[in-house]
DNA sequence: ACACCAGATCCAAAG
DNA sequence: GATCTGGTGT
């Protein structure tokens, strides 16, 4: 069932003229409320769709209406229809709003591109030889396993960096064999091929492997792939510039040239190439889809006048862009704020003073790294302002979780020699390493198995621990079959000690760890019994991101930028605005102007997320490692123009050299400064005369007057 | 096997 | 400065 550009037409006029959609009245209203372009992309159909939209553009108020209308009109079947999130919690509000609109929506499958690969794989499992209730490995399992294949002792940053390797490989679609010359090196690659060989043998997968092995699964089985591609006849991806080449391959493999495609993204909002996003997705999509429809988003709903034009006086800086338009549709508002501080923690003592009009909820301090939340926290929980800080530790992530789980993973998968090892000891019950190891030197594939025939030749304490372990083990198993998981699980922390041995270090150190697994035992209670529920468990808490548990209360929310994504906040706080810091890197390590654009982005990102206000923070010098280190303003500052920025208290703008000022020198003339840098903590300047030779200076060694 | 201490490392961003 | 890691002694 798919629509002609004649029907498209007809309903477009029918809208114009009458307005009149009878199968859901409000689908006329929710329509005629859009703008010209957003209503174009609602109605498109038939050729793939790539919405460019900007950062406010009522971007998914676009998508939702697009799924209901195209339910609520019949053009296809709610179950027909996948739609991906970059987050779960995306995910979650996007089926909230669809269903609200037209209650068949609640069969569209709306899922994160990792989710979708695990629901994929989940089955299909017997195809790929993986275990039919695998658990998901996370970059710690990942690191793990690696350490158990390398003999030789490496430091942890050496250990992090093959990991990352091998990781940016799968994002890649790159195996050990068809890796090019992505790995430098043979070692990395056969630690690469060993690394998959052990995962396979395991039957657990990692990360990279949602994506990697959906893609490989519908290369190798047609029938597969050709069942997919009839089920989705609509395929919709959100924050489509930071999909990976891996991604996009899942994409490609969906497609079968009669389904419809529609992608919405913003490149200037692309910041996850770190994690192997790949810019070049979006801007390409028109060549890989060829006669794609593009539609541009270029009104803003979002931000005053004063916020938006800020943010784009910084990002169009930028030389790899489309430049897009946007155009603040708001009223004008306030000036930007900048205020210089000392350090940090007058910086969050200046937060803390603009939060003394109470509205916690409406506010956002925003910073690049995790680490800079810690002088607000401080200052914050001495003055009592309520704050919450999202996603700096994940749940999955806590110590005492990841004991608890790791015997769960172990249940579902008596292979799984991280979960083994993580569990074994833990509490220490007297097995250490030289005992783990003569447990697997009688390996014969379940480790359960295994320990039963060691247990013959262990004697003493190790024994004893040895034999303790397995009664847990014996004792959760069988649980799993006549009990609830919350039943079982709260059983499973009881006996193995986990909760004592927490209920201590709370006592010692006042954590509230026994707490952490109590709720995990609590979140249990919604999920069904046996195996089958418990891997839906181990999933859903092990792709549960940073935001996903982010929610809107009475308090002052403190978070990355990065985790800011999809948000919006009537006062923003952009702290930390140095060079070094924000722009993260240069200070001796050279930043490539590639990184740079990214910084930018991820500044227009955040400046991009206020409604109202938006105040900017620098510091002059900042606590690092223990000591004070002087910092320059950041270059975002010295690229806004100064008629754009309300310079709070006495600290008046530098008055520093900056990009495009005309500048006049004893011997060449006059000439215009092409570019500013730091080579370390000396700020070097290239400037090109007007006399057409270019010099290049270090500032304080040489007199460069500004002339207007 | 484990407690304890000194030296190393951390402070990129995350599913 | 705080936390983690690896080596040492018991």
């Amino acid at each position: 069932m798919f629509f002609t550009n004649k029907i498209e037409q007809m309903l477009i006029s029918r809208l114009r003229t009458q307005g009149d959609f009878d199968k859901i009245p409000a689908m006329n209203d929710w329509i005629s409320s859009l703008n010209k372009r957003q209503q174009e992309a609602v109605l498109h159909h038939g050729e793939p769709l790539l919405i460019l939209a900007g950062a406010g553009s009522g971007k998914t108020r676009v998508i939702t209406t697009k799924i209901a209308y195209m339910i609520s009109q019949g053009l296809c079947d709610p179950y027909s229809i996948l739609a991906v999130t970059f987050t779960n919690k995306a995910a979650g509000e996007m089926k909230e709003r669809v269903v609200q609109m037209v209650p068949e929506a609640e069969r569209v499958l709306i899922r994160t591109f990792h989710s979708f690969g695990a629901w994929l794989l989940r089955r299909h499992s017997h195809l790929l030889g993986l275990n039919e209730n695998f658990t998901i490995y996370d970059d710690d399992d990942q690191l793990a396993l690696i350490k158990t294949l390398i003999p030789e002792k490496l430091s942890k940053s050496e250990l992090k960096a093959l990991s990352n390797k091998i990781h940016r490989a799968k994002d890649r679609c790159l195996g050990p064999e068809n890796g090019g010359d992505f790995f430098e090196d043979d070692f990395t690659a056969d630690l690469y091929r060993r690394y998959n060989h052990k995962l396979h043998e395991i039957g657990n997968v990692d990360f990279g492997d949602l994506i990697s092995l959906p893609v490989h699964l519908l290369r190798t089985y047609p029938e597969v792939k050709a069942k997919l591609q009839s089920r989705f006849q609509v395929i919709l991806v959100d924050e489509f510039q930071d999909t990976n080449f891996a991604q996009f391959e899942l994409l490609k493999e969906l497609y079968n040239g009669k389904n419809f495609l529609c992608v919405v993204g913003d490149e200037d909002q692309s910041i996850y190439s770190f994690r192997g996003a790949e810019i070049e997705n979006i801007v390409s999509f028109p060549e890989v889809f060829p006669h794609t429809k593009v539609i541009t988003l270029e009104e803003n709903y979002r931000s005053t006048p004063q916020i938006l034009n800020l943010a784009l006086e910084v990002v169009k800086n930028n030389e790899y862009r489309l430049g897009k338009k946007l155009y603040a549709q708001k009223e004008s508002g306030e000036m930007v704020e900048w205020a210089q501080l000392s350090d940090q923690d007058e910086e969050a003592q200046f937060c803390a003073t603009i939060l003394e009009d109470r509205n916690y909820k409406d506010t956002a301090i925003l910073y690049r790294n995790n680490f800079q939340s810690r002088a607000f926290e401080t200052l914050f929980q001495r003055f009592g302002i309520p704050y919450k800080l999202v996603g700096s530790v994940r749940f999955y992530e806590r110590e005492e979780i990841k004991d608890a789980l790791a015997y769960l993973s172990l249940l579902l998968n008596p292979l799984d020699e991280i979960a083994f090892i993580r569990s074994i000891n833990k509490p220490s019950r007297g097995i250490g390493d030289k005992t783990i190891d003569k447990i697997l030197s009688y390996f014969q594939g379940d480790l359960i198995e295994t320990c039963r025939t060691a247990i013959k030749e262990i004697r003493g304490k190790a024994g004893q621990g040895l034999g303790q372990f397995l009664e847990v083990i014996d004792t959760a198993q069988a649980n799993l079959e006549s009990h609830t998981l919350s039943e079982m699980v709260h059983h499973l922390i009881k006996q193995s000690g986990l909760e004592a041995h927490y209920e201590e270090q709370d006592k010692l150190y006042y954590t509230s760890k026994v707490m952490n697994l109590r709720e995990l035992v609590n979140a249990l209670s919604s999920y069904a019994n046996g195996k089958e529920g418990l891997g839906q468990y181990m999933e859903s808490i092990t792709l549960n991101s940073a935001i996903d548990n982010y929610e809107e209360d009475d308090r002052v929310t403190f978070m990355t930028i990065h985790l800011t994504k999809g948000l919006e906040f009537n006062r923003v706080i952009l702290t930390g605005l140095e060079e070094g810091l924000f722009p993260h890197g240069g200070y001796g390590s050279a930043i490539e102007a590639r990184e740079i654009e990214e910084e930018r982005r991820l500044f227009y990102v955040g400046a991009t997320r206020a409604r109202e206000k938006l105040i900017l923070t620098s510091c002059r010098r900042r606590l690092q490692y223990g000591q004070y280190k002087e910092s320059m303003i950041s270059r975002f500052i010295e690229e806004i123009p100064r008629e754009l920025l309300a310079v709070f208290g006495d600290t008046g703008p530098s008055n520093s050299l900056r990009r495009g000022d005309r500048v006049l020198h004893n011997e060449y003339g006059t000439g215009i400064i092409e570019n500013k840098w730091y080579n370390d903590d000396d700020e070097m300047v290239i400037v090109r005369f007007d006399s057409g030779q270019m010099a290049q200076f270090l500032t304080q060694y040489t007199t460069l007057t500004r002339i207007s």
